[in-house]
DNA sequence: CTGCATCACTGCAATTTTGCAGTTGCGCAA
DNA sequence: TTGCGCAACTGCAAAATTGCAGTGATGCAG
């Protein structure tokens, strides 16, 4: 039950529920930070954020989620023409890194950088949400090639599947780049740095095509 | 859909239901003084509490006692000793000034006088309130004397009804007296000036009995 | 090792809030 | 006068929140 794309200018439900996305998601990520001796429990998360316990896991499934604010990954809707060849890599990497941000609150970068420093195995949250990322952008494609003239027949011998699962792949390149590179934990990958990435890329994939 | 007696250490529930009274309450009481100009519409009303004007209409039957902050009379139950004679009086003069309060949240009374300056048809709600809790005092007060030996049977020829709807006026005098006195629409009967009131009504009372 | 407390998490029914589509009363312009 | 628009208010079904009574895992004292 996360907060949609515009968290304004919404109806009052939306409004409400993106206002309580967030009270559960401050809570729990302050408590996790200013508290060093004792365990944060649920409780007191829910207290501090003004709902009930219930109402806690109607938002998020697990404690580390809330302190995470993690949310399911959305896409955009595919352009028309998002398959028609020239720089469909890169447009696919654009992608990718949209729905894996779409799985973030936005503008907490700096906290979710300490919260990662103290609780590492978070990390690993984070890279079930990028995988969960990846197949939606997977499906997504595999869909849109399906429905496209020059793609639903697949590609040299191969299926739609296979060539969506591969294009996604080759997209995904940049992206594990910049997490080894810049290591995990760090702050969020800058809009910089992932351009710089998408040049090495480019650039490489160039040279040996 | 009033807020009950004790305003904290309820449950969750209550303390919100509470607060929305509260929210609700008070932006309708701020807009009113505030606005000069315009007519307060409930949908600014809603607005400024933040909740929906369905809502709005779930905690306030009209605009006019969300701006008053009225609520339905309530009672304290009555103790078991209450009609045992001496004080009678003076013990349902003090019950009706409580029912009486409780038909308004506590603590603005100087807002509240305000409103009635601005808005002098105020007071006919007011009044209206007033004679709900009466009425409510007196069906405790009947109800109580039927079940009480030395009441049960009425009171020389009359009814336990009149008799019971004879006490509540008379208790009623002094607060009648101090609202005449003390103006109506001016600040709201100090403690003071009920115990002046309630002493003068016991000399008087006793002087001519 | 065993009972026992704590805490994360779930299922479900009751309560509350919301959106929406009304109806009604009222002032105001044509 | 007649029609029109605004704003108060209502009925109802969908959605959100809550309380409560669980289950299961984990750690800790005896």
């Amino acid at each position: 039950m996360p907060p949609t794309d515009t968290p304004a200018s919404t109806s009052l439900r939306e409004r409400k529920k993106t206002e309580t996305w967030h009270a559960i998601h401050d809570a729990a990520a302050e408590l996790a930070l200013d508290d060093d001796t004792k365990h944060v429990t649920v409780e007191a998360i829910a207290s501090e954020a003004g709902i009930s316990q219930r109402t806690f896991f109607n938002y998020f499934p697990t404690k580390e989620d809330a302190i995470l604010g993690v949310m399911p990954p959305s896409a955009p809707e595919l352009p028309e023409d998002f398959l028609d060849e020239e720089g469909l890599i890169h447009r696919t990497t654009e992608l990718l890194l949209t729905v894996g941000r779409s799985t973030y609150a936005e503008g907490d970068a700096d906290r979710r950088s300490k919260l990662f420093e103290k609780f590492p195995h978070l990390l690993l949250r984070r890279r079930e949400m990028m995988m969960q990322g990846e197949d939606l952008v997977y499906q997504m494609i595999a869909t849109a090639m399906a429905d496209h003239p020059a793609w639903s027949g697949g590609l040299n011998g191969h299926s739609v599947e296979q060539a969506a699962r591969m294009l996604t792949m080759a997209a995904g390149v940049p992206l594990r780049y910049l997490i080894v590179t810049r290591g995990a934990a760090g702050g969020y990958l800058a809009q910089s740095s992932v351009d710089d990435a998408l040049d090495l890329y480019q650039d490489l994939y160039r040279k040996l095509s």
